[in-house]
DNA sequence: CCGTTCTCTTGACACTGTCCAAGAAGAGCT
DNA sequence: AGCTCTTCTTGGACAGTGTCAAGAGAACGG
């Protein structure tokens, strides 16, 4: 497969794997340097596009595997914004979501406490791991092009690439 | 279809359906019924299973269609809290879930404040109709299983059923 | 009662995420 | 290095979820 990735960024990746008690594996690789590079959200098939873009031809189980060991080691997050629509991102920074219901768009906001259990919920017992925030309702720019007089909201068409690299 | 309830039940649902200018119809009254009677979140295949066996067959698509109109008029409620997790409930009390990692259990916490929404992003010119919070980690049952010297917490095995009710 | 408008129904479909089994590759040990 | 154990990747198939489109039917307002 080789993957594309000079020595030193791999030897990064590699550390970041190792320390976060995985094996260290092509897939794994160039999967978290992809999230990494991006620093926006990611839907998983954003992320095959964005391989076999670059010539790299991974199985759908296998990013599915990857990224799921990645989350659970803590090394990206995953955030649910709605049915079908699971994004993956990088976890160097706790944040939280905006979701337009006009225009689709997810918005990353950051969190305000900056660290994982941000809050707290009212159920003694439990081990909090991470608290996520969805919110709802109109962005801004949707807000600004129905106050400019009922323009399509819809122009934008950008569908959860607001934050958009080149993933 | 004859949908099974009592005139007045009837009539108490179709006044909430009107006041959320929303036609009275048969599914509607039968979907809203169902989702009032139950405290707790359902699937919506939990809601067709719990029509079925009151022998009341709905396609899938209306249930899907009735819902989307019940929540985007503010009467029910849906969180997604993992993929392919889609849950309805009735928006009585606004609150928010906790899902445990271990049993894969959804548990319902008190909204802290109240009121809709009780957090505010940072996202100047957003109109913010709503906030969900989702919290990650194991829940009390769990903790007192692994607490218990090493049981199999997964012995639970009620996948989502934690407030159930019979639907 | 009539027409308009919205909703329901039906079936098919697309998308997402998972499972399985075989083989390959990483990690630790000698 | 070589061996062995363990874990990961692959590829295909599969299942669960949610959506779409078109016609038939029902609800609302006059």
């Amino acid at each position: 497969m080789s993957a594309r990735l000079p020595p030193e960024r791999r030897q990064e990746l590699a550390a970041r794997l190792r320390s976060a008690r995985l094996r260290v594996t092509t897939p794994r690789l160039i999967i978290l340097d992809a999230l990494l590079r991006v620093g926006g959200h990611r839907s998983v098939e954003d992320v095959l596009r964005h391989l076999q873009r670059e010539g790299i031809r991974l199985p759908r189980a296998t990013v599915y595997n990857v990224i799921r060991s990645l989350v659970s080691s803590g090394l990206v997050m995953v955030a649910d914004v709605g049915p079908g629509r699971m994004l993956v991102e990088s976890a160097e920074r706790w944040h939280h979501h905006f979701v337009c219901r006009e225009c689709g768009s997810v918005i990353d906001v950051p969190c305000a406490v900056g660290a994982k259990p941000c809050l707290e919920p009212d159920l003694p017992g439990a081990e909090v791991e991470e608290a996520q925030i969805i919110w709802r309702g109109v962005c801004p720019r949707c807000v600004a092009a129905r106050a400019e007089g009922g323009l399509d909201a819809r122009d934008q068409e950008t569908l959860s690439r607001p934050t958009g690299g080149s993933i």
